[in-house]
DNA sequence: CTCCTTTATATAGCAAGCTATGTTTATTTA
DNA sequence: TAAATAAACATAGCTTGCTATATAAAGGAG
């Protein structure tokens, strides 16, 4: 009668749920006086880092679907974040650009997300953040291989 | 000009992000053909343990907000996997049973959920699953006393 | 006893994920 | 070159999460 032998406290998947949930709610409430959502944060790093990329350029660097994006950037349009130019060598095509608003905020919002990563991981030492972080790639990599299997 | 300090595959809440999709993703495709979900997971496992409980006796074990988990159990409802009965002392209270077909399924989604987390955690040893399990759980905690200050 | 407050649950409305499918433009092939 | 295929993006519809608010029943204050 040995019940409840899974208990959720011990389950790595519980525990990365609930986790994944306070850094977005923490993130959440550190961006949002910015006019930012955490699912946007994705797509502007990599749009700070180079803009004027296409759709599927994002996508491949972003580890989310494509339906996904296309309904972000819906949103970040409709927020004015990013403008789109159809591109003039093809038709299908849409260059994504930041607004001067999302250009301004690349330090305010990076710097909310390192704080939020300091409140998450405050008391880890250094190697400890390497250990955890190289954990999270070692899994990450683990359920993608399975994934395509 | 030191661009791009910022790197997602380097920020823990990113990190934990894909980690928590990649459990979610791979927990649906084992539980999908049981006809159960990700997100009923949590309350399953309560009332395995126990059933005949209310809303607020779920909500106080769940980490999710009441209106989180209405819906969740609205699905359930839907599904066939709970039924409700009124209290009798209480009019605003409902009681929360399993349905036979719920509690067949115990077996099974826990092993499905045990297999789950294997596959994410393949190639680490004992010692650096409990390392991970407290690098977690040392994470929430940080998080949720941030939260209420 | 009636009014006010609290408690238990439900609902509204949104974000961010997903799968599956549509639509439009390019490209390839017969 | 016309038809078929592929590629880029959009849309539909769903789940799971959230905050904020409504509703209904219980309990407490006067």
């Amino acid at each position: 009668m040995q019940e409840m032998t899974f208990e959720k406290d011990s389950s790595a998947g519980y525990l990365a749920n609930h986790m994944a949930r306070l850094f977005a709610a923490g993130l959440q409430r550190r961006i949002k006086p910015l006019g930012l959502a955490p699912g946007q944060f994705p797509a502007l790093l990599a749009l700070w880092a180079k803009d004027g990329r296409t759709q599927k350029e994002l996508v491949q660097l972003l580890d989310i679907e494509q339906a996904t994006l296309a309904n972000t950037l819906a949103r970040m349009e409709r927020d004015g974040l990013i403008a789109r130019k159809p591109s003039e060598e093809d038709g299908r095509v849409q260059l994504i650009y930041l607004t001067e608003r999302a250009k301004a905020l690349q330090s305010e919002a990076t710097q909310a997300a390192v704080s939020q990563n300091k409140v998450a991981l405050d008391g880890f030492s250094e190697d400890e953040i390497d250990q955890f972080l190289d954990f999270m790639r070692r899994a990450i990599s683990a359920m993608q291989i399975e994934d395509q299997a």
